[in-house]
DNA sequence: GTCTATAATTCGATAGAC
DNA sequence: GTCTATCGAATTATAGAC
């Protein structure tokens, strides 16, 4: 932003705001939102704890900072209909897996308002749209959208967040086999009622 | 359990445990296990907070005997197998209306360590014996009851802690139609791989 | 059996030196 | 821009009077 050129006053602080980021982003995924203290996530990113409340004013101006959520989520629309559940269940597994910022929302979003608040605002932004896309009557997509998200967020409750031994045990190959189907079905299936 | 006989020794504290134990679970299902407080707890209840460490010992032994899970799932073996899925989802849904030890343990799970470790003992023990029931070959009862606990337990979050606008807004009948189908076959259908 | 008083930590946040 | 020192509040847990 302020270029490379210039050094009147060389902006050192990037590196160390970058360093707090990500030391947050492992402490609220690990420890949830109450046991994620600024002291351990000052310690992690080896800086003073001063620092992160200079940087961002308080531990939940820290939280909105360090979890900003893009799933990425694929255009359905280009997909032949009877593959969309396959992909957004492979998707989302590649999330997870790469990414902690989504087990840091949400072990925030249980006991945290702010954290449940975020998690509401990326079903909506994010989730709903290509419920839309895939779903025949784009009135029921809320309802769709709501069946999809129980099921990809319980597979992650379980598997990531809980480590329930037999979800942690299945392998990914499975997993698409089993709840593809699954996400299919509540998307574009007809109305079961 | 001291009779209802004989006053030497009248026992006026087990109202006061049980007062105790009730606040203990609204406040840890409210809350989640760093915020619930002993101190509001002991006000719900309207006693001492030195009363609760009396009594339990410790916050951690007030939150093993506030919790103490009994799903009463049913005994699936003597129903027709197709309406199995659909008799679990509806029983879950009946659980999660009127108990809120399963809000409590949800959420105390995914921030503590003796909370996630009860969760799986009740999968272990309680959910796993239907599994081995409802599944054509008990060596995968595991997995299957794995996935019927992604499914579940996705449910239970986004409608009964995060509250998702959408999740709410399901009919009752609505989430048996869509989810019975689904618990059904992760029970009973062939392995798809 | 119930309550007061307090110990011993730990937390988020602030003020100010350099 | 970074760090030292510290405040004020909150927590679990204990000791002991009544």
């Amino acid at each position: 932003m302020t270029g490379t050129t210039g050094n009147s006053a060389p902006r050192r602080s990037e590196a160390t705001r970058t360093a707090i980021l990500a030391a947050a982003r492992e402490r609220f995924a690990a420890d949830g939102y109450e046991r994620a203290t600024i002291r351990a996530i000052a310690k992690d990113a080896r800086i003073d704890p001063s620092m992160v409340m200079r940087y961002y004013g308080s531990k939940e101006g820290l939280f909105a900072a360090a979890v900003t959520l893009d799933l990425r989520l694929p255009q359905v629309g280009g997909l032949p209909r009877e593959e969309v559940g396959q992909a957004l269940v492979s998707h989302f597994l590649d999330l997870w897996e790469e990414n902690e910022e989504l087990t840091a929302m949400l072990r925030v979003g249980v006991t945290n308002q702010s954290g449940a608040e975020r998690m509401q605002e990326v079903f909506r932004d994010q989730l709903l749209p290509v419920a839309r896309q895939a779903c025949p009557d784009p009135e029921q997509a809320p309802a769709r959208a709501a069946l999809c998200a129980a099921q990809l967020l319980g597979l992650a409750l379980t598997r990531y967040v809980l480590r329930l031994g037999p979800t942690v045990a299945l392998r990914r190959q499975e997993i698409v086999a089993w709840l593809g189907p699954t996400v299919q079905r509540y998307l574009t299936a007809p109305h079961p009622a």
